[in-house]
DNA sequence: AAGAAAGCCAACCGCGACGGA
DNA sequence: ATCCGTCGCGGTTGGCTTTCT
């Protein structure tokens, strides 16, 4: 004997809700509260199953969900969880009020995992992707292509950044074995990567127009490290100046730490 | 300007957990 | 102890939108 279907789907909806829809459910779940899903459709008027319903009152109707893209410090709270939780993106959620599991889940893979890629660390264990060994530049620089100037910026910083985490590891600052098998055993958070003034030298004497961009190496006394990490444009999280936390002392601190940092942001 | 490719996200699917009979 | 119905979770898909060529 097979598997009894959730719900009798013939003659039942599927696909996107309409506004009519969405007022029958909202009106019916405030009216009575949630009940058994599967008897709300009869009950409510609506030709859905009890599943499509609950999935379209969690994910989007309930009221004390907050819409539009993660903040930062979700963002980073989603990262440490993630590296401490894995894909159990309710229970992340359930960090994170007016979140779902869906929404948390779907910014993870749209987003989350490129800026790690990015960072050189891999998204699914929060470990150091293996050295990709780079294509040696060609020497004759007429034959480089050239990437557009609008681009260009990008292109450095994210260059900057993946030889930095290079050369950290010749540095000693995190183990490492060419053979790239070896099991680190640690998590974002726990990884000194780079500091960050060694993040921001190359970019911003290379590519913005800071106050501090000038022809001479970066000056990490005299200029305003957090402001011109906003122009970093592939690493679109801000941060707020009045803080002097950066994502990498974030993503470097231990716990007890991070956790004064995250309840200082909060204050 | 138009078609192709990539990005994004709401919604679906199937499985496992759990509780009641 | 077992069966069955329900719920919740995580993975996947479909289709709309945006960006690129």
């Amino acid at each position: 004997m097979g598997r009894q279907p959730c719900c009798d789907k013939v003659g039942l909806k599927k696909g996107p809700w309409t506004a009519e829809e969405d007022e029958k459910l909202i009106n019916f779940i405030l009216t009575n509260g949630q009940c058994c899903w599967r008897a709300l459709p009869k009950l409510a008027g609506l030709l859905r199953c009890g599943k499509s319903c609950r999935l379209r009152w969690t994910n989007y109707l309930r009221p004390d969900l907050k819409r539009g893209l993660l903040s930062e410090f979700e963002e980073k709270m989603v990262i440490d969880l993630h590296a401490e939780l894995g894909n159990r993106w309710s229970k992340i959620a359930s960090h994170l009020p007016g979140r779902t599991d869906n929404e948390i889940k779907n910014h993870w893979n749209t987003h989350i995992k490129k800026k790690l890629k990015k960072m050189g660390i891999d998204p699914l264990n929060h470990k150091p992707l293996p050295m990709i060994t780079a294509e040696k530049p060609p020497q004759n620089h007429q034959t480089r292509q050239e990437p557009p100037p609008e681009k260009e910026a990008a292109v450095m910083a994210e260059t900057s950044l993946q030889s930095t985490v290079t050369e950290a590891k010749h540095e000693d600052k995190i183990p490492f074995d060419n053979s790239m098998e070896v099991d680190y055993n640690f998590c974002i958070d726990e990884v000194p990567i780079i500091e960050t003034h060694e993040i921001l030298v190359p970019f911003v004497n290379l590519s913005t127009p800071t106050s501090s961009s000038t022809s001479t190496p970066y000056d990490v006394e005299s200029s305003n490290i957090l402001e011109d990490f906003h122009f970093l444009p592939t690493l679109d999280w801000e941060y707020d100046h009045s803080n002097t936390m950066s994502i990498w002392d974030f993503l470097t601190n231990d716990d007890s730490e991070r956790n004064a940092s995250i309840e200082a942001l909060v204050t």
